[in-house]
DNA sequence: TATAAATTTAACCAAATGGTTAATTTTAGA
DNA sequence: TCTAAAATTAACCATTTGGTTAAATTTATA
């Protein structure tokens, strides 16, 4: 009995990882997945059992990373400006290292939005958005930034951090840039979304 | 010979709108939207030939919707703070009526990026971004905003505009919203996004 | 009304796809 | 080294899927 081997599991999430995200759960075939990790397709259903099950766990990390971290730096009990430039930084950084993750989470998730729930469970969001809240209001009232709810900022912090990748193709086609011109201007964008965030609600 | 009846060939548009910006290309069913626009499957291939035709008609006309109005007003005459507040109701507007659209614009786009070739070639869209280039480095010369490109600037405008469409299921979720509250939100954005983004670069 | 074109359908088909099974090979450990 | 468990494979299978075909029905109009 061959003590577990993780290379070839770890082998078909890495594919899987690959296959899902660029081509949806739909788009993606058990077949190619197997093809690429150089292994039988019996394998692949030996390891995860049915092609739901094998998403659902590639869902699970990359869902995951949306929001590792980000609550940590939300709770934190950082100054509101810095805080901004952290998730910004946060956001555009780890989505620089995995550009296909927010389309991928998020189609799915339009399309089967129970996809989320247990995993959401977990994760208390009423609290860190009531703190986040609680560190607004403080700095409203004392006349630093002008009014705006938890909600809207965080939204728009994450509109303006998570959409140029989202639309990357678009982008790329619309402003006519190549790929190191687009690599560029997200690089830009590192630091000018935090000073754009910052300036639009400042006193 | 009967007179080019319309009604069956808007019916499968109609329903294969439907189908494909919820499904995608690969998730959607001939079957399915024969069946949902009470027709036999063979008549579907009858008025458009194949999957991939159909899906090319309903891309172009949902991909339409993206820049129809978008390039006017850019090189319009108007006051630039005027004109973002412009793009801002036009995008908002929009996407409340279609809300499907962008994500499955992207998402297409993504996967397909040829797709966009053909019907590209015809908008010049470098003449409006350097139309709308000018407006901006007006304002800048005349210390009335900051400094900041064409590109940015419309990246950011489209991302508060667009994102809180495509991220829908995910921020209902994260911010425990129902279907009333999310409306409401977007409501709010119509008017506080255009002010967001004027107040971020005013001077 | 006769007819030819246009529309619509039922029945198929071949390929693709997710999944299974039974047999084979590899490997850990007694 | 023998053996039983674990890993891997080849060959299938049933279903789904996009697409086709030939026949039936409807319809405009001569």
């Amino acid at each position: 009995m061959k003590q577990k081997d993780k290379t070839t599991e770890e082998a078909i999430l890495q594919v899987a990882r690959k296959a899902f995200t660029q081509k949806g759960l739909s788009g993606a075939r058990m077949q190619d997945i197997a093809d690429e990790a150089g292994i039988n397709k019996a394998l692949v259903h030996y390891y995860f059992e049915s092609k739901e099950k094998l998403f659902a766990i590639i869902f699970e990390q990359e869902f995951g990373k949306f929001f590792s971290n980000l609550a940590a730096v939300l709770t934190a009990g950082t100054p509101l400006f810095e805080k901004i430039g952290q998730i910004v930084t946060l956001d555009i950084e780890r989505l620089s290292q995995f550009p296909d993750m927010p389309l991928f989470v998020i189609n799915e998730l339009s399309r089967n939005p129970e996809m989320m729930a247990k995993r959401f469970k977990q994760m208390q969001t009423k609290k860190v958005l009531e703190s986040f809240q609680q560190q607004i209001n403080g700095e409203i009232k004392k006349r630093a930034i002008k009014k705006i709810t938890a909600q809207q900022l965080l939204i728009n912090i994450q509109s303006l951090s998570v959409f140029p990748f989202i639309a990357k193709p678009m982008i790329k086609k619309v402003m006519q840039m190549n790929e190191k011109q687009y690599q560029e201007m997200i690089q830009l964008r590192k630091k000018e979304v935090a000073a754009f965030i910052i300036s639009a609600i400042k006193m």
